[in-house]
RNA sequence: GGCGCGGUACCCAAGUGGCUAAGGGAGAGGUCUGCAAAACCUCGAUUCGUCGGUUCGAAUCCGACCCGCGCCUCCA
């Protein structure tokens, strides 16, 4: 069975095969470390886990390689503004590796509340200094640069079909109008290595041929991806906005400097996650990150089911609402895993591969994750399997859609002891038939954060999560 | 100005030429329950932004128009 991807390169849905056999080569853009990352930069993240897990669901053996932007990546591609990683560590009173530390960490943390799979490898652009320079004298030697009174800059005269991927008419663009572009020749002319303006001022600057500077922002990919990955790979991930700025640019001095084309095969680029309307904009903040969706009473998980509700090619329309949606949705699901219990026959019936086909189809069709979850539901559904045939479904189809299935155990005994023995008294006031009683402790207990479900069982004790009443 | 995406029920969202237009959320009714909760069952678009066209047949293809959004500044 294929795997069908959509690539940018092309514009066309193709049949994924890895350039080296079974192994996938794939690199993702990674976050610039200066700030808290958003549910909008985090639905990215989402959605490269979901096309790993996709690929390993499907046999394939996968390296994966994640970069940190810790330097040199401007407030503006025209290639003037200040660094952000500089801008940031000013402002906080703090050195730019501390500030690269703290907020790498913070993503991190963000990943696993996610569910998102660590990259084999994470590269931070400062630690390939030297490799960034040697690139540049490569393009230099090459003839692909030019040099101005500020930098190192790259001819994209001298390539052919520059900026294809992102259909760049040189003439359409609208940069030459609205920032100015300096000593560059062209608009879509790009920094290599930017000049200190005077040596000293900065947090983060080196030694090069050329004086003392910083690399520019599209060189870090390049050099970190060839240098575990090899000058040639497979899949090249990033956020849509990166189609026609930072991915050309890659793809133009990757080109040049290695000599290879197509540098890389597929290039995936995930859809923003829009709110109120527009596409935020870290410099206009009001975006949530997830301990803010946390401190809502929402799961993480919920925002990772909204996520996997649409297709990671469509813009999706964020609202407390529609979080609200997911929450119940994945609670509603958890629910049902749980009642269903372990113990798994182990015979397979008609339905269980019927089920498995058509999960399999619909995440290796282009990653239609909104088409798996609803294959999730129908084996739910389904008044012909048993609890376990169910649970064994739902956990193989978890392996890609990342919901938590696996680890889903009863929260109870952890209440707190006064918690417990209201429970206990309310036990006894059912079985004096004393309900009165019974539901003004059952009031009490949820004032605490705990609702009480009377089952065959016995009372079950639930943390309960405060859902939001709708905002917006 | 250049390039691109989308408009499917109250909300989110699959489907891109042909069985009854997936699925989830919310809602309504019912089963269960001391009552709830959970779970389960039942009911929700003769219709896919608008108007034309192609076709035996279109939400799906073509054209025009209306509306919303993204990239080309920061940002995933």
């Amino acid at each position: 069975m294929a795997v069908f991807l959509y690539n940018s390169l092309t514009r066309k849905k193709e049949t994924f095969e890895p350039l080296k056999n079974n192994l996938v080569r794939f690199y993702s853009c990674g976050p610039t470390v200066y700030s808290y990352q958003h549910i909008g930069n985090l639905r990215t993240y989402v959605f490269n886990d979901i096309l790993k897990r996709t690929l390993l669901f499907n046999g394939y053996e996968v390296k994966h390689v994640m970069n940190y932007t810790d330097v040199g990546h401007l407030s503006s591609d025209a290639d003037t503004g200040e660094d952000r990683m500089e801008k940031a560590a000013q402002k906080e009173h703090k050195s730019a590796q501390d500030i690269a530390a703290f907020y790498a960490e913070i993503f991190e943390k963000d990943c696993v509340k996610l569910n998102i799979m660590p990259p084999d490898i994470i590269c931070r652009a400062t630690q390939y200094i030297k490799e960034q320079i040697e690139m540049v004298q490569v393009l230099e030697e090459k003839g692909f640069t030019y040099r101005t009174s500020d930098g190192i800059y790259f001819d994209t005269s001298k390539v052919e079909d520059y900026g294809q991927m992102g259909q760049i008419d040189e003439e359409g663009l609208e940069a030459g109008k609205r920032v100015d572009i300096g000593e560059k020749k062209r608009k879509t002319d790009f920094a290599l290595w930017k000049l200190s303006e005077k040596p000293g001022l900065r947090q983060q600057e080196w030694n090069s041929p050329w004086g003392i500077g910083f690399p520019g922002w599209h060189t870090e990919c390049c050099v970190m991806s060839s240098k575990h990955l090899g000058k040639q790979f497979d899949i090249h991930t990033g956020g849509e906005d990166h189609i026609t700025v930072h991915h050309p640019n890659e793809i133009a001095q990757a080109e040049a400097a290695f000599g290879v084309k197509p540098w890389v095969r597929f290039w995936l680029h995930g859809a923003f996650l829009l709110f109120k309307g527009e596409k935020v904009s870290k410099s206009k903040g009001g975006l949530y990150t997830i301990s803010e969706l946390e401190e809502m009473g929402f799961a993480p998980l919920a925002f990772r089911y909204l996520c996997l509700n649409t297709h990671y090619k469509k813009q999706l329309h964020f609202s407390l609402n529609v979080l609200e949606g997911a929450a119940n949705a994945l609670n509603r699901l958890h629910n049902l895993i749980l009642e269903y219990g372990a113990d798994p026959g182990d015979q397979k019936t008609k339905s269980e591969k019927k089920y498995s086909n058509e999960f399999r189809d619909a995440i290796n069709d282009d990653l239609n994750m909104p088409r798996a979850l609803s294959v999730l539901w129908s084996v739910l559904r389904d008044k012909d399997l048993d609890g376990p045939a169910k649970r064994n479904l739902a956990l193989k189809f978890d392996q890609v859609l990342g919901l938590g299935l696996e680890n889903l155990q009863e929260k109870k005994q952890d209440a707190p002891e006064d918690v417990l023995k209201l429970v206990e008294e309310r036990e006894k006031a059912r079985k004096d038939k004393n309900f009165a009683r019974a539901d003004a402790i059952r009031d009490e207990l949820l004032k605490l954060g705990y609702s009480v479900n009377d089952t065959s069982q016995g009372p079950k004790l639930k943390m309960q999560n405060s859902k939001l009443k709708t905002q917006n």
